[in-house]
DNA sequence: TCTTTGATATGAAACGTTTCATATTTTCAG
DNA sequence: CTGAAAATATGAAACGTTTCATATCAAAGA
């Protein structure tokens, strides 16, 4: 018998009933001490390793998670993930991760695989055009929340940065530094989310009665560099510039020094989303930071409220994100522009 | 019936047996075309869903890799993760990704738990300290890859970046410019491939008669700066410097920033670990490129060769990386050549 | 015509747990 | 001491597949 113990072989060594085996190692307490310890001792001497796929298939529970995201390269998915994966282990659940690369099919058929694999629920970042038939192909039995990127219609539980303050705000505070003509160069308008950012900017821009203008420079950072480049290269450019996320920021700073554009002389830079080498770049990036711990923590309560058939509490959570001012936005010069 | 239709259900509606839908979904070649067809349309008006919880307890394989990291913010695993997940999605297999913030007890927490949800294999980045134990938790039954961290008495196949040969010609070419003076940065002189860093380091050093300088510098960017901070500050500072990871480059552009110095003028900087940023920052900072598309590739391949129960080809592999020269390396002043 | 063969199809027995109705023992009020 | 209730233990029946030995049937060889 060199073939793995099974919890029948831990009864028999016990000399228990494979019930009571198994009640053990569920911690049922009405076992009592004595055959406890006889098979904790079993399970020891046998160096007995627990199969959850058995005990998945009758139980119909899995303890396992689902987490769709478009891309684990780009650090706000990655940080979200990261948490996520700490807070399901902590309730003994392990994370699937599984990445759409913004493609509405690709996503749905890994959502169909992780249903096969009948994990207990799942947490999605919906992907470019994909929100639509997100409740067909999930379903609407399955524990499901949705994060970042929530549509005006969605059915599921969902949490995400409100981003029509966070976008106001951010505005404002340029609108404070005496800027009138500001770019806010955002992504792509069928993105939930950067809607809501472009909202947010264009009224705030409205209120300070201030010249908006509103770019959408692609998905990647090269596109983003490239759009952003012409912007730079234009007579009348804007003199503020606000990201509308991580990756048009990068590809912001990278057309920036291109273009031998100077920040924040010539052009001041607000970037949404924060992450660790906005501060180490020269000048550091003033940016508004999303509040992921929060947004993972709120995300897995509403998964493991609905898993655990618990009442939900606050089905939409609209996390507020904060101003983090460094060295890239300043206040405008007199009327007209000068290089120090 | 309002349950989930199962294969059961399936087989009534075909008129066929249970065997017969269970070869058909699985490909089997002797079923005959007119009961394929019938299974499927049986499939499609039942809307039925494989569950691959039940077809993984009889058939004794899940399908699923685990992958066992430190850290996802790091952008070196998050790329290995997101390429080892298209691999094996493309294979029909699911990760199941789990961190060990660089503990060694978490990472036999977590690689217990993957064995308990019977992972098909494993593709493991050791923790520090934990190599040691890894052939007992990871057992030496399942199918294993070690990536990145690969100690001399390893007992498993290994990928990773030819770390000696890499540092190396890293710091040959930091001497060719003129450097006598280099300190190399490394976080852990624990960690296996810190220390081929340091040997490949040293090699060269000796060869070019520099005075090599290798600092400990720790394992978070943070404690990076601390520590590299005070190097810039000492009166006999090198001319050069040398960061044996990605977080210690953090911790050095931090620091530079922290104490004014000047790069290139004042010190030159190379990088190992090249990634997006590096290029947008100013300078931009040359670094040794580790090949991590083919790390993935080979970590994948290894891996799969164990499961399929195929010979195993290259064992230990040991993958070739590349110096990029942006503008954070010059030539030392006075002493030689002059770029142009 | 009668085997033999090969191609298909079948059904029952796993896989290793959890669950639940039932059996047994213990406890304790009356 | 008795009977009922509480506490504890049991064993068989799931869970939904895959697998494998066997059955069926048509075609082919003798």
């Amino acid at each position: 018998m060199t073939a793995k113990p099974t919890m029948n072989d831990v009864a028999l060594r016990a000399d228990v009933s494979l019930g009571t085996v198994s009640k053990v190692l569920n911690g049922d307490p009405t076992v009592g001490a004595e055959l406890r310890d006889r098979v904790f001792d079993a399970c020891a001497q046998l160096d007995y390793q627990h199969n959850r796929i058995a005990a998945s298939l009758r139980s119909r529970q899995t303890r396992t998670i689902g987490i769709i995201i478009p891309d684990i390269l780009n650090t706000f998915y990655a940080a979200l993930v990261e948490k996520l994966e700490n807070l399901a282990s902590a309730s003994g659940y392990t994370v699937m991760v599984v990445t759409t690369g913004e493609d509405a099919g690709r996503a749905a058929a890994r959502i169909e695989i992780l249903k096969q694999r009948q994990v207990d629920g799942m947490i999605v970042i919906p992907s470019l055009n994909a929100s639509e038939g997100l409740e067909k192909t999930v379903g609407s039995g399955m524990p499901c929340v949705v994060v970042d990127r929530v549509s005006a219609e969605n059915p599921f539980p969902s949490v995400a940065t409100d981003n029509v303050d966070a976008a106001y705000q951010g505005t404002r505070y340029l609108l404070s530094l005496g800027h009138k003509h500001i770019a806010l160069a955002a992504n792509s308008p069928k993105l939930w989310n950067t809607q809501e950012r472009i909202a947010g900017f264009e009224q705030a821009m409205r209120e300070g009665q201030g010249r908006a203008d509103v770019r959408i420079v692609g998905m990647t950072a090269e596109e983003a560099r490239v759009s952003i480049g012409s912007l730079f290269r234009e007579a009348d450019r804007p003199t503020a510039l606000f990201t509308a996320n991580n990756l048009v920021t990068l590809g912001a700073v990278s057309a920036q020094l291109d273009c031998g554009i100077d920040i924040p002389s010539d052009v001041s830079l607000l970037a949404f989303d924060d992450f660790e080498w906005l501060r180490l770049l020269r000048p550091a990036i003033s940016a508004i930071q999303q509040p992921i711990d929060q947004i993972a923590v709120d995300a897995w309560r509403l998964v493991f409220q609905q898993i655990s058939k618990r009442p939900i509490s606050g089905q939409h959570v609209r996390a507020g994100a904060q101003l983090v001012i460094r060295q890239s936005t300043a206040a405008i010069r007199g009327t007209s522009r000068r290089v120090g």
